[in-house]
RNA sequence: GGUGGGUUGCCCGAGUGGCUAAAGGGGACGGGCUGUAAACCCGUUGGCUAGCGCCUACGGUGGUUCGAAUCCACCACCCACCA
């Protein structure tokens, strides 16, 4: 199977900008590049998908570019943006492009005759004067066609929200960004996220009319979930690659909860499963969905990848140990062991001794945010002590409610453990 | 610079002197059913309190009033139109 046609079974191509694409994926070498907003220090699962393409891209041969937008994410795209976004400090911009490329380097390989390469295009913009880049690369755009861009569009029809000169312009400079690579570094491939077509035509063309090459596009699709909301935000946050940020227990969950109608898709795409692998666990899905193997695979690859084989063996000991039913029959060494990945809290011994309220404890362990809120999850059964359900508000904490001597295990609701000791 | 419109709880959005911790929706969380799935049903969704209740909250600051998210003044920010 041709790397093109690879991508396009697994989902990633949702536009490219020429028919022959694939027999020019098939021939010499290629470099190509993808760019990373730095608006965070950590890329999130969403920024998994162009990774996972870049890396296909790498195995057949292609030589990949990551391009942090460490000059371009001063600016802000406007792309896929409902409001003007707030600027960013150079320093943030900075800290953040540098924790973006420690992750990033563990996807793709920085050896070998197609040795990916890291820049970051702040080293080319943040140089530029305005009058040379007026006169050298404004000159080549058009308002007329700026003006019906769907992202400049949409901006311009909302009365709320509207777009600054700022966030405008900023198509010319990733077109720039384009020009550039292709003139230092011979690349001729620019792919991105569905967001981004517009971006990336403005980039073929300018190097187009400047250098006479051709160039070319591709898109990856933007991955929503069945209800229209963003692919990657879970119980009320973000799922970052960095283990800081979301723990690779927590993130192992987030790939086992996918569900059925979506993990097939996402084997695809997260994954370096065969064909044939994947086909397989979807008969799992259709058959046995009630086992979860295609879920648990997702987890582990996908785990595995980002974060570890350790990372992964605990995030599996620890999911099992709560999912799978008996916490008695583990001693302390063990439970430490399983919840090192779990959040929790270390309490002083003597609250042991002093029984408080335990709604108190919780809202001092973190647990919850407020009592209020504490008593409302037990009012509705929520709240399990070590796996029993706890009816009474007004229980108060000691040694009886300890699964060992010093530990306790918090549950709210069905998959929300926190461990509490006391020491 | 001028004129007009706006700023409400996590988000959207109603409210335009007391009955408003503030309709409705979304989201989120919990319960039930299940398979750590989807769909569906039910509940919760400012803080403190066992509870009566008290406090904090409708951009900010002052004021009018027995009483203000609601009226007035000033300030800040956003938007539209005009120049």
């Amino acid at each position: 199977m041709g790397v093109l046609e690879e991508l396009q079974w697994r989902g990633f191509v949702h536009q490219a900008t020429h028919e022959d694409l694939a027999q020019r994926l098939e021939g010499a070498p290629l470099t190509f590049y993808c760019g990373f907003d730095p608006t965070a220090d950590s890329l999130h699962v969403g920024s998994l998908l162009p990774i996972f393409a870049m890396a296909h891209l790498q195995r057949a041969g292609h030589r990949p570019l990551v391009l942090i937008g460490g000059g371009t994410g001063l600016i802000g795209d406007p792309s896929g943006k409902t409001a003007e976004r707030t600027l960013q400090t150079k320093e943030q911009v900075l800290a953040n492009a540098e924790g973006q490329r420690r992750q990033l380097a563990r996807f793709l390989d920085f050896e070998g005759p197609a040795a990916a390469r890291m820049l970051n295009n702040a080293d080319w913009l943040l140089s530029l004067t305005l009058v040379d880049f007026l006169r050298d690369i404004g000159k080549h755009f058009s308002i007329n066609v700026m003006l019906t861009r769907e992202s400049v569009r949409m901006r311009l029809e909302d009365r709320e929200h509207g777009l600054s000169y700022t966030e405008f312009s900023y198509t010319l400079l990733q077109a720039y960004d384009f020009l550039h690579l292709c003139e230092h570094q011979n690349c001729r491939l620019q792919i991105g996220g569905s967001d981004q077509w517009g971006n990336i035509v403005s980039g073929m063309d300018l190097t187009r009319r400047l250098l006479q090459k051709e160039t070319y596009g591709m898109t990856v699709p933007l991955l929503t979930k069945p209800d229209g909301s963003k692919f990657g935000k879970s119980e009320g946050g973000n799922i970052w690659l960095d283990p800081a940020r979301t723990s690779p227990y927590k993130f192992y969950q987030f790939w086992i909860n996918q569900p059925d109608a979506e993990v097939i898709r996402y084997l695809r795409f997260f994954t370096f499963l065969s064909r044939s692998e994947i086909e397989a666990l979807e008969e799992a899905v259709l058959n046995v969905p009630e086992k979860r193997e295609a879920q648990r695979r997702l987890a582990e690859e996908v785990t595995r990848i980002v974060h570890g084989e350790e990372a992964l063996r605990n995030a599996v000991k620890a999911s099992e140990a709560m999912f799978g039913g008996a916490l008695d029959g583990l001693d302390e060494p063990t439970l430490l062991d399983v919840f090192s990945e779990v959040p929790s809290t270390t309490l002083p011994a003597e609250t042991l001794e002093i029984q408080p309220l335990l709604t108190d404890v919780l809202v001092e362990a973190g647990c919850f945010p407020s009592k209020g809120e504490a008593r409302r999850m037990i009012k509705s059964g929520g709240l399990y002590v070590n796996n029993e359900r706890i009816e009474r508000e007004d229980l108060r904490l000691s040694r009886d409610l300890c699964l060992t001597p010093s530990m306790a295990v918090v549950r709210k609701g069905k998959k929300h453990y926190q461990l509490l000791r006391f020491q």
